[in-house]
DNA sequence: CATGAATGAGTCTTCATTCAT
DNA sequence: GATGAATGAAGACTCATTCAT
């Protein structure tokens, strides 16, 4: 998933012990507190240090800088927001093309409103550009379950199914991405629900369609 | 457009005379300079005000601060936007909806990568809170051209053309908003215009088949 | 008045013409709205100039620097204050001293609340290191005033009437100065006046008293 | 003694240390001395930090902000001023009333004298509106101990001894202010002395002579 | 290993003063 | 004489990071 960090930013030291895992996820989570609680610019180590019950000194024996600290806490997100898209598209597998869309549609929906705020307080980090990199490696990873799932379709083939799955995953993430970060709340995600569902199996259908007409479709 | 920004943010001092609006558009412009040399979270008024050839004190004279700096060079980066897509949709009238939808994807993709380095340079600033509103505003006013097109369709009648709009320019603008950022340079806009003519395509399609079919579309 | 002032703050050019003296006039006024507007440290020479309605290039046409315009202000409040006590105690030369002790005290009292908010402004200004020097000429002078009140005092004579009456002053406008500056208004002028009047009445029979018992007081 | 500051002026830490206490202490002795080197206007953070040999962030770490500092040396000193004139008062309960009257005098004279460079760097900061506060807070304790003494004269009685206290307090603090802040030192201390010795007496014979022909004296 | 005081470069912002128009 | 845009030095304050204890 860290692939492409430079070698700064991998954490200083590996938490092999218990304790070291519970001080390292400590500190993942006061960063998030912190976030909601006075946003990502005002965000600083002695701050997260002092909410994670520790000292910046303990801090920084985990984590060589703060761009690694929120590094960290960007990757275990994805990680729990691709976990909970796996967990949520495990049944779709050889359903026809209608179930999957909607599926995989509520599957990100689900992943995403789980834990909203974090969701939200994590805009601005996962916007910068270290927070791109690492985005992009998740997307890649839950392009490869939504590839999947889309082979196993029944009712529809698709000649590049790679790109085909990064395109909705890309689609479906920067659009929640976007409904998230819209503070005017003019977007319920029950209606952004049924639109992004028209959205999903209209592209696949598209898709789809292009293909058993032998049109060419160039990969993203 | 401005309407949501809080009065503090509002221009200093309005630039009645040439040499003032020479000035204000040079420190946008090398706002824009510095963002693409140094990122956003090492923009300082100090470095815009020596690119644009100007001091700090004069920086200050037409922006009460930072803040109202950067919201000043994304109101005018997404005008320009707007202008730009506006004018590439203006032909869309009255085309069927294959065209339409085609159309509007290139007119986003056009407009983006019109000034792809600017695009990229603003996606930072455009992704913190501030930004959101002011990208808020902007799409609402890219709905209501999207939304007159729609209506215009020969081949297809929706049932809430404006919550339809809105949600093609979110997915349109969002899609290329995170385009844009992958550094990975992994999408060619080429590639990308194919799948999003799909998807535009598609979307409107199964929006159109529903509302055909009578069912009920919520709005956003 | 201003002989204790460096050459550097004296007024630049002398206002012969009427128009010059009603600007330089405006711009003393202007610095009292500002100081009670946003008081002494936020006072900028471009606020006063924006008040007086001229621009801060008139500003400088008059005074050479801000302290000098701050110099010319107090300089003016503390005429006005000298002009108002001298005035009030004209009634009071040949007057026995119980009379003398209270229409004095009356006279500064008076002086100071008819202004009182100016009074309030000027307070941090007066209590600055050049203040302190355009105080200290004012109060010789009024101890002028009051010195000749007190030698024409049929039941009382002082062996040092200078010296007396310089005591008097001192005592009434620190008094006077410390009760203005008290903004929790524990200090009431009626209960104020009271006191100081007993205290002016009590200096005064002591030190002739003394006197008359033939104990040297040492000037001040 | 800080009850009237507001939350944002206290010590941002408590220094517990034996060091931390050492160079909060160092702060306010710097702070003095560049107060005596440049004056309150140019007394800057860093100026304070330099000469007390620590970095600006160390002060910060302390002091919440300039003001804070200032607030801290000023009770220091108020303290030591307080702390000096109750030490010399001791011996002055049950004696008679022109022993208390001198004795009074002599108290505040010697405390503000004992670091008269210190009362001076002082006077500026003294006189701003934070700084009153703090006085009027100092000078309420004093008038405390002085109204002790009083209600304990053999010789005189006060029908409102509090408010007669507080007006003795205000009246020798407000002299001495305004003699340490004359630069012409037109006043040395022993001819001061004299002269606050007759108005201090003075004015308590007349204040009590006042109560025993049951004339109503209002508080203050 | 943990602590948290100390560091000081780096930011934003203000404002007295000048000078070309 | 008047104007007000431009200047830039200076100041308050922050915060990532280190290191002695």
């Amino acid at each position: 998933m860290a692939t492409g960090l430079e070698p700064s930013f991998k954490p200083r030291k590996q938490p092999v012990q218990a304790r070291s895992e519970a001080t390292v996820s400590a500190l993942c989570q006061a960063s998030i507190q912190v976030l909601l609680a006075v946003g990502y610019r005002r965000l600083t180590t002695t701050r997260v240090a002092e909410r994670a019950g520790v000292s910046v000194g303990t801090l920084y024996q985990y984590f060589p800088n703060r761009e690694a600290l929120i590094a960290s806490v960007i990757e275990r997100y994805l990680e729990g927001i691709n976990a909970s898209v796996a967990q949520n598209c495990r049944a779709l597998s050889g359903r026809p093309l209608g179930e999957v869309a909607s599926g995989l549609v509520d599957a990100f929906i689900a992943a995403k409103w789980e834990r909203i705020d974090v969701s939200r307080a994590l805009h601005e980090p996962l916007g910068d550009i270290r927070g791109a990199r690492i985005v992009a490696a998740a997307a890649a990873k839950a392009a490869g379950v939504v590839a999947g799932i889309l082979e196993n379709c029944p009712d529809a083939s698709f000649h590049d199914v790679q790109t085909s799955a990064r395109f909705v995953v890309l689609a479906c993430s920067s659009l929640l991405q976007a409904a998230v970060a819209d503070h005017t709340n003019s977007l319920d995600p029950e209606g952004l629900r049924v639109h992004m569902r028209s959205m999903a199996l209209g592209y696949l259908r598209e898709t789809r369609r292009l293909q058993e007409t032998a049109k060419v479709v160039p990969p993203l």
